[in-house]
DNA sequence: ATCTATTGTGTCATATTTATACAATAAACT
DNA sequence: AGTTTATTGTATAAATATGACACAATAGAT
């Protein structure tokens, strides 16, 4: 059998990992108007969790991060930083109810041998890394333990493994407070893009209203833009111009920073 | 003997460590109107670290990074927070130098039993902190590994360890960022101190010469200080006043950002 | 009494930000 | 075809912040 073959398979192959370290992805998207993120869910027990995994012997942390988003949204070369470890005593006890049921669950059905299952379940110290992607490009795939990788809208999150909860907070923060010095926000949209767009886009990260016309200048005044056709909406109303990022531009206030603040 | 005894006993702790994971302290003090930082001095060999140490199994990570901090200056809940994670594959051997000298030394030396050189010297995840302490408060003392403890200016800094010059880097580009939108440099002076002496600093962290009225302006504004009496300096000039920080206000900024730029 | 270096404060010219106004316009409606 | 509607691009006035500089006050040296 295919499933059990290839369960044996990835138990052998976790002896080629750092056994007490993880790295768990943040990947952010943007849909209907809504930050989504990318979560999995656990096969065999109705749990949803961050896309993560473990760090090759001989493989650098980033390269893991790199391989692990690669792996479940297929794409490589995106805006992906490292923002927080997780180093608590208690993290994997941290969601109770999720916890002892996933615990039940597992021990019960023997999905894993003593050996996988005291591998998994010790300690870990988890490292986030959050990525910002166009949400169009990505083609979602479930890891080995999962049997759906989906958008979920981050206001309605489900119930989550262990810290997972506290990891996304953790990076809504840095999303946040990075949005002010980094130009940051134009990996979550499309190439071509209004201004309104863009502006939606800000007020869900800062979650407040922005003032549309300063908005407007303000974004012009990075000098970060090109400026396209118009688009016809079919709306009653004047069409707005399409806008697209110049990359170099782009590639130098990422390093220099934008200075500015909301 | 004590030295052989404490060492036995030393090395038997490391045993109740997580092996793959480490913490580096970057102690940031100010002194001479320069920034300092405490190092390390590594026993019969010369060369200098940042003070660090490992992870107690039961221990959560930021109760290790404030232990080692209280180990080495005696200070406790002071500023500290942690910035990154060092997960390279080729960390430890980053400055080749100082790490094939140390290799070759205690290879020959044999201080450490083998069992604890295969500990010491196989791959670690080293995670930063950075503190921000007032060195006049501080008692520096060295640990087990090493025979000096002392404050060195940033401007001469010896050759480090491994990859700790990257990581004191690292720090200090985030100590800089945070000025912007924390009122983080206070941590660093004595409890009263002139509006001079917190030019200065501002000026040694940020490397630039700032306008000085403007400067204490800005500072001001803030509504963070209280003014004292004047300080007479014995200097041919009219006396500055003497300020210390509001403690609430400080803590209120703390969470809520001050949003200014230099 | 005069001089010197530094301090506290003020001011002026420039940016930047906020709030608001208004003409332009794509499509729906009469 | 003319009118209406919602949204867009741009302008502008007021409030606020910033950078550069001026100047009187003053502790101690001369």
């Amino acid at each position: 059998m295919t499933e059990k073959k290839s369960l044996l398979q990835w138990e052998l192959s976790i002896a080629d990992h750092l056994p007490g370290n993880s790295i768990d992805c943040v990947i952010f998207g943007y849909k209907n108007q809504e930050l989504q993120l990318l979560l999995l869910h656990w096969k065999h027990h109705d749990t949803w969790s961050l896309p993560g995994g473990f760090i090759g012997i001989n493989e650098d942390m980033d390269e893991a991060a790199n391989r692990i988003l690669l792996e479940r949204t297929g794409l490589d070369s995106v805006f992906l930083n490292q923002f927080y470890t997780f180093g608590g005593t208690k993290r994997s006890k941290m969601n109770e109810a999720a916890y002892t049921k996933r615990m039940e669950f597992l021990t019960k059905s023997k999905i894993y041998s003593s050996k996988t299952m005291e591998w998994l379940t010790k300690r870990f110290i988890t490292t986030g890394y959050f990525a910002l992607v166009d949400h169009e490009k990505t083609t979602p795939k479930p890891d080995f333990l999962s049997d759906k990788c989906d958008w979920i809208a981050l206001h309605s999150l489900p119930e989550l493994l262990m810290d997972h909860g506290e990891i996304i907070q953790k990076a809504l923060e840095h999303l946040r407070v990075r949005l002010n010095y980094l130009p940051i926000g134009f990996s979550l949209l499309p190439k071509k893009f209004t201004m309104q767009d863009l502006q939606k886009l800000y007020e869900a990260i800062l979650q407040r209203p922005l003032e549309r016309s300063n908005f407007q200048r303000k974004m012009l005044k990075l000098d970060i833009l090109t400026r396209h056709e118009k688009q016809m909406t079919g709306a009653a109303n004047k069409a707005p111009f399409l806008y697209s990022f110049n990359k170099e531009r782009y590639e130098l206030l990422l390093r220099k920073g934008i200075g500015f603040s909301f």
